[in-house]
DNA sequence: AACAAGTATAGAGTATAGTCTATACCAGGA
DNA sequence: TCCTGGTATAGACTATACTCTATACTTGTT
């Protein structure tokens, strides 16, 4: 498909796909055969790896940090044990995150608290 | 006290203390009585803000967001019940927050799943 | 053939949140 | 009195993650 249809499917612009293409995150193909353009290919493979991004960008990891990961998971040949190891920590990761989005929430109940302990 | 103990009781940098009053965050008071020098002092009522800064930090809020709801609670004149509104929306923007990352949790725990049927 | 719309590339611009530097003045101890 | 280190202010610089613009070529439609 083209970076067009790759927008679409995963609802991320043109802008942003050439950005992540350029910082190494996904990267298309430009068909050998076609001499008259260099459009480049994207496959649907993208689609899965696109949103992996927009996931791992939601749980606060930075592009840098995704693409680590990516590589690791992508690009290398790892053992499948390796491979659960690597999600395994990124869970975690995301556990801690929640569980300091727990203490906020805390401080915010207490704060409560406190506001009603003034009106008395 | 002076910055350098609002520096160290809180753990922020001096310089970034400097940029949250630039930034209307927080705010010294130079000590009219002085003359020799302006020298700004910053008083305990400051800690737990800039704590709160933190905070709402770690809850994914901009300093934009966290001006605003500061300006709220301190400036202006809000009844109680306002007030617990107020900090009951941003329990709820946390409770979304921690939905999120539950739902990237579950979407890495069925990568998983895959990796290890791949191992079938 | 004309033209709108799509594509590629390079590079400039933006927003957020700092972080650092330069300059100048001030305070306290040796 | 001199020196070290703290303070204030302004402004430059940085990193991250886009977002937009300019330029030029291509494709499909009329």
């Amino acid at each position: 498909m083209l970076i067009n249809e790759l927008s679409k499917r995963t609802g991320v612009s043109i802008h942003t796909l050439r950005y992540y293409e350029s910082y190494g995150l996904i990267a298309g193909r430009t068909d050998e055969a076609v001499k008259s353009n260099n459009y480049k290919q994207y496959d649907e493979s993208l689609i899965g790896k696109v949103e992996w991004i927009i996931q791992a960008k939601k749980a606060g990891f930075t592009l840098s940090e995704i693409r680590k990961s990516m590589d690791d998971w992508y690009n290398k040949r790892l053992s499948v044990s390796k491979k659960i190891e690597i999600v395994e920590k990124k869970i975690e990761e995301i556990d801690s995150k929640i569980r300091e989005l727990k203490q906020v929430r805390k401080f915010l109940t207490e704060a409560i608290k406190e506001v009603e302990n003034d009106m008395c």
